[in-house]
DNA sequence: AAAGTCATCCAAAACGTTTCGGATAAAATC
DNA sequence: GATTTTATCCGAAACGTTTTGGATGACTTT
């Protein structure tokens, strides 16, 4: 069907070895030839079968990004698209390929990590969105595979990872709250099988000690990540300490919840509540007040991400890659 | 490296034609046979290589999904997440994996559709968020690879697609608009190289028609989709056309907008300007006052584009598949 | 003139499967 | 007992590349 390599050889009346090589740049064919070759190629409307080169160099051109619970009702990536644009542009001078896999961890047909990518031959995976309860990860540990992971350290010699400084970022926000006079400062952290949640407790913490404000476990509740979470959670924190004057999120979404909380119960932000969020989505810019937040620039986590998997294809060290945050101040806190 | 076919062969002590037919549940071989390839593949930890398989069977067990313009500052998919959730799960039972392509319209390297897909060796192609005006519309009509367009209006003998019946949807929204007493409408559309937004304009002209009231050209204005577009367009409408009393837009983005521009000129949803969205993004329920809108199921879309491109891929006939929509209404629209 | 160098080319193997067209022996049929 | 059928197996070709290890002849060097 497809015209192929031996077509290009029998038409310019050289070996298909003599084709290949012109066509990959080798340098034992002679211009001449190149160039006829080249030209029938063209003609001849060729693309390269990349199965077949696959099938002898052992090399795919792809890299697999693997995410986990893409959607849920409730809950939602916020930044998965944009971690993926950063992919893709990381990606592409390269000219690999992705392939996306999503798994659920409760499926029955769940194949291991290992399977998943060498089913398909990929060369590399990033990794997102899982829970550190899920078995992937252990399997990761061990893997072989070259692997960048979003947000989830695990260092070896074959997988890195990139992230925020959440600790910093989190001391920022609570440091900012501290530093309008609030003192009774109330978190609402993702849930426990996220790392990221304890990273940012402690910067939320750090932040308490710097400043001589004695650390209320009490303060601080697991919520998931989602707005539903953070409806709760403010109101279990607001009916049990009234005298909380600010909340720091460890998700904006969580923030969206207690602003539609604050508002059943009639409270106004920033004027009877200040709240501080994490992520910069979209709708913090849009919703009235606007959000205070943590950007992260998750565009360039993804880009960063595929340049680094692409390096540990290549054969250099795992790392731990630090994305900068950026504290956004609009109009969810007041100065107390 | 890797364990073969081979590497089974010769410790069942049979030949690798046996242990492939075995494998692949072909009637001529012994179930006692069967179980030991069986078990001695199991322990071997045998993986089919599937490029070799490829390369011989011609199929790939691919999909490509090709989305122009990922991110762009200020522009996004607002439900592309979600329709690719839905193809991902329209894709499992059969299990095809997803390959994922984006093209961006000024990019110098741009191959052509085919070559796109040629490349990859993809069986079929799932299209969304191309512009009118995108080369690759015409090269899809006349390709021989089958694909599935989402809100593209195309059909040929390869490429169906899927849409809302944005008309009909179009049409509901501003009579609902109507029926609560407006007669000056708005209409803030998106831009003229996405082919929704002729259909949304023409179930709008028909509600005013139905409604005898007379189609005004001025009351409608083509904007891009974004928030800054809504923004905009609100201002104008409101200046040019004070006696505007309800705006119904083709995307909830630019509806937010239109919250903003209201805010800024004092104006009071909906006491002073009902509004309308279209899409129903997560913001849409999150926004004070939540916004009514046209729900379209964005998961199903994605879903049913999946199913129906395997059924293409099966030789079956293309087809418009038309997902249902609803009308949520909530507090951005009152009655005059 | 012999030996070495260089530029250019090619035959054949290899990658790991699937599949076509038998081969073999046992069982069934006449 | 000869023939046909059936169940079970296998050799070899094929898919479209890349790559190895030369081969060939012309040109240089001694």
């Amino acid at each position: 069907m497809a015209v192929t390599i031996k077509d290009i050889a029998k038409k310019a009346g050289v070996s298909i070895t003599t084709v290949s090589r012109a066509l990959n740049g080798y340098p034992d064919v002679s211009e001449e030839t190149r160039e006829k070759i080249k030209k029938i190629a063209e003609e001849l409307n060729y693309t390269p079968n990349s199965i077949a080169r696959g099938l002898v160099t052992n090399k795919t051109q792809t890299i697999g990004m693997i995410v986990s619970e893409l959607i849920k009702p409730g809950v939602y990536h916020p930044f998965f698209l944009e971690v993926l644009a950063g992919i893709k542009a990381g990606l592409k001078k390269d000219r690999y390929d992705l392939i996306l896999f999503t798994v659920d961890p409760e499926s029955q047909d769940a194949t291991s990590y290992e399977k998943l990518c060498n089913d398909r031959k990929v060369e590399g995976a990033i990794v997102e969105g899982l829970r550190l309860s899920d078995p992937y990860i252990e399997e990761i540990k061990g893997t072989q595979i070259p692997t960048v992971l979003i947000d989830i350290p695990i260092l070896t010699d074959k997988v890195g990872y990139v992230s925020s400084d959440n600790v910093q970022a989190a001391f920022e926000a609570t440091s900012y709250l501290i530093k309008l006079g609030h003192k009774n400062i109330g978190f609402i952290n993702g849930h426990k099988d996220a790392a990221v949640s304890f990273e940012r407790l402690e910067g939320y913490k750090k932040a308490l000690e710097k400043n001589d404000i004695p650390y209320r476990e009490e303060y601080v509740i697991f919520a998931d990540f989602t707005q539903e979470g953070g409806y709760n959670a403010f109101k279990t924190l607001i009916f049990e300490h009234p005298e909380i004057t600010a909340i720091f999120h460890a998700s904006d979404l969580m923030a969206m919840g207690s602003y539609r909380a604050a508002k059943d119960l009639g409270m106004r932000i920033p004027e009877d509540i200040s709240l501080v969020g994490f992520d910069d989505i979209e709708l913090a810019s849009l919703i009235t007040p606007a959000l205070t937040t943590i950007r992260q620039d998750t565009f360039k986590m993804g880009y960063t991400a595929a340049k680094h998997l692409l390096a540990i294809i290549r054969g250099e060290k795992p790392q731990h890659i630090v994305i900068p945050h950026k504290l956004v101040v609009r109009d969810s806190a007041r100065k107390l």
